[in-house]
DNA sequence: CGCCTTTGACCAGCGC
DNA sequence: GCGCTGGTCAAAGGCG
């Protein structure tokens, strides 16, 4: 895991060069690496730094410190080890050897051409021959050690340039469904003040004039749906998924990056569902059947386990309303209603309409203490692209059942710890908004928007966030603060936070309310960048493994479609019910 | 005519 | 095994 990423191993070879004049270079550089990679949390200033300035340090080591320490070591054991450690010093010789070709990223060959150089030196001095095919052997294998660790730090390096870039995209989508967010909460709500409803339409205008560009979830979705993808596909037994969708809507991006996003949305949207069900020979009704029929279908056990979990993840949103139903922008159909017990209100479930096979369900409900309070429980992510209107409710709870599972997945503790989670979603001390509930027999995310948030969360977003993000150009104008929903907002905002993918609090305010800046990590100047919320992030994503494989997936797919930075975070599994039109 | 809602029936999971 | 409950299916009817 930590080995794949990369991370850990990003500019660890500066360190380890710094660090190791005084020992055998072999034995340190051996010492330095295993506990590097055993020790993920990595508190100490090396790790920092790493993090901190991934590439200004990695250079500035590189360029000076470690070759002079280690010139000095080599001259001195030297002197000291005449005949006894001649491997060692032939080592020695070595590193800063290698560490010319990491500077100059030599190739292999070059790297072992100057080993081999110099070490001929060492044993024309020694004068002994019979150890020169020793050092040799040892030289080629310490500039194959060099070679691979320079291949894995620009790898790192690149790693945290696409990081930067997935976080950036993912507050920039954040933000934007948060703006929506609000929209439809005041919608809903009713106008109940005069000024509440200009700020609405006002806003409302100026989102109309964006209201073409269909954000791709990708991002909404990253800590489950990557890992989901194969899953989806493939038909286990889910016929819900939370990880179903994500996978379609991942794969309906491919496909639709060819064209601009406004395009992308008026030929979603504009179309019917039934042109889908004649795209898709295979309508997802169907396949629900199937794989209701074949529950195994060859998934590994870990998937299976996997993708159950996630698709009993849940969100309820608890808000007023008198309309029997909430609009969340969704088409829904209505095909049941049950009398639930312990309450006398009948609960009707729901299914997303807007594409074929849409896993998405909701639940709705009145409270039983309080009919006015409507309880909507969503399950599922949905497998097409959203409107503007609905991408607030879906993204939201997207991001939370994502957060949740992505939580509850690795370390259990969001749910053997409700209120972790409910503080990573709201930490400002308004955990009424947002409750785990650890005893449900699904794991259920409540965002409670019956009650008023904390005025002075409003403060807390940045006053103008102007969003970065480079694969929608045209973006949204900035949004205002005071247009955020607080608890929306705050519980995404955090909840990112919480996954450790999310820029830290610090970040957003400071780096992205000034301006945009897509490759924030890349820069490696973020001043406001902590190392505690870097620690967090990277033990979040060495930890989580469903986080990890989602987060893989969008940085391979961003490499995959790297130069076409449009829509480069989705899956790229094409799936023909991607590109099912959309009635809206 | 097609879509949607209603509603009884059916199924699966769970606890006793 | 039985009953309870949640969730879904599908036939029937309503509506535009």
């Amino acid at each position: 895991m930590d080995k794949g990423w990369g991370l850990t191993l990003a500019s660890d070879p500066v360190s380890v060069f710094s660090s190791s004049t005084n020992n055998s270079p072999v034995g340190s550089f051996l010492k330095i690496k295993r506990d590097f990679i055993t020790d993920h949390n990595m508190a100490d200033s090396r790790s920092k730094n790493m993090f901190q300035f991934p590439g200004c340090l990695s250079a500035g080591q590189d360029e000076q410190p470690p070759s002079a320490a280690q010139e000095v070591d080599f001259f001195k054991e030297k002197i000291i080890n005449d005949d006894s450690k001649t491997t060692s010093v032939t080592v020695k010789k070595e590193n800063p050897i290698a560490e010319a070709a990491t500077r100059t990223s030599l190739g292999v060959n070059t790297g072992l051409h100057l080993a081999n150089t110099r070490s001929d030196q060492s044993t024309v001095d020694d004068g002994v021959s019979s150890d020169v095919d020793d050092k040799r052997s040892k030289n080629n294998e310490l500039a194959q050690l060099q070679v691979e660790l320079q291949k894995m730090n620009t790898e790192n390096r690149r790693l945290k340039d696409m990081l930067g870039q997935v976080t950036s995209n993912y507050s920039a989508l954040q933000m934007h469904f948060v703006a929506l967010m609000q929209q439809h909460q005041q919608q809903n709500h009713g106008k109940e003040s005069n000024t509440e409803q200009e700020n609405v339409e006002g806003k409302s205008s100026e989102e109309k004039r964006h209201e073409d560009v269909v954000v791709p979830r990708q991002f909404m979705d990253l800590g489950p749906s990557a890992e989901t993808d194969e899953l989806s596909n493939s038909s286990s037994d889910e016929r819900t998924p939370s990880g179903t969708p994500q996978n379609h809507v991942e794969d309906a991006s491919p496909k639709n990056n060819a064209k601009p996003p406004h395009d992308q949305e008026k030929s979603t949207f504009r179309d019917g569902k039934r042109i889908g069900r004649e795209e898709s020979p295979e309508s997802e009704s169907q396949t629900w059947k199937a794989q209701k029929l074949d529950p195994s279908a060859g998934r590994a056990a870990i998937e299976q386990s996997t993708d159950a979990t996630m698709r009993k993840a849940r969100v309820s949103v608890r808000a007023r309303s008198e309309a029997p139903m909430i609009t969340d922008g969704c088409q829904w159909r209505k095909y049941g209603q049950k009398m639930a017990k312990g309450n006398p209100c009948p609960r009707a479930y729901y299914r997303c309409t807007m594409a074929v096979g849409c896993p998405v369900r909701k639940q709705v409900q009145r409270c039983a203490e309080d009919r006015t309070i409507l309880i909507t429980t969503y399950e599922g992510n949905h497998n097409h692209p959203l409107p503007p209107a609905a991408m607030a409710m879906a993204s939201t709870t997207a991001a939370a059942a994502s957060m949740l599972l992505s939580g509850s997945m690795s370390s259990a503790d969001g749910i053997m710890n409700p209120n972790l989670l409910a503080r990573a979603i709201l930490p400002g001390g308004s955990s009424n908004m947002a409750t785990i509930s650890a005893s449900a027999p699904f794991p259920t995310v409540t965002l409670d928007l019956t009650q008023n948030p904390n005025p002075l969360q409003l403060q807390r977003p940045p006053p103008q966030f102007q969003v970065p993000f480079p694969g929608q150009p045209q973006n949204f104008g900035p949004v205002t603060a005071p247009q955020l929903p607080q608890v929306f907002g705050q519980a995404l905002y955090n909840q990112s936070k919480f996954s450790g993918l999310q820029l830290s609090q610090e970040i957003g305010t400071s780096q992205l309310g000034h301006h945009a800046q897509p490759h924030l990590l890349h820069s490696g100047q973020q001043p406001s960048l902590s190392h505690d919320t870097l620690s967090a992030a990277t033990a979040a994503i060495t930890a989580d493994p469903n986080f990890t494989a989602a987060l893989a997936a969008a940085i391979s797919s961003i490499i995959g479609g790297a130069n076409s930075n449009t829509t480069a975070t989705n899956n790229n599994n094409s799936n023909a019910t991607n590109n099912t039109s959309h009635r809206n």
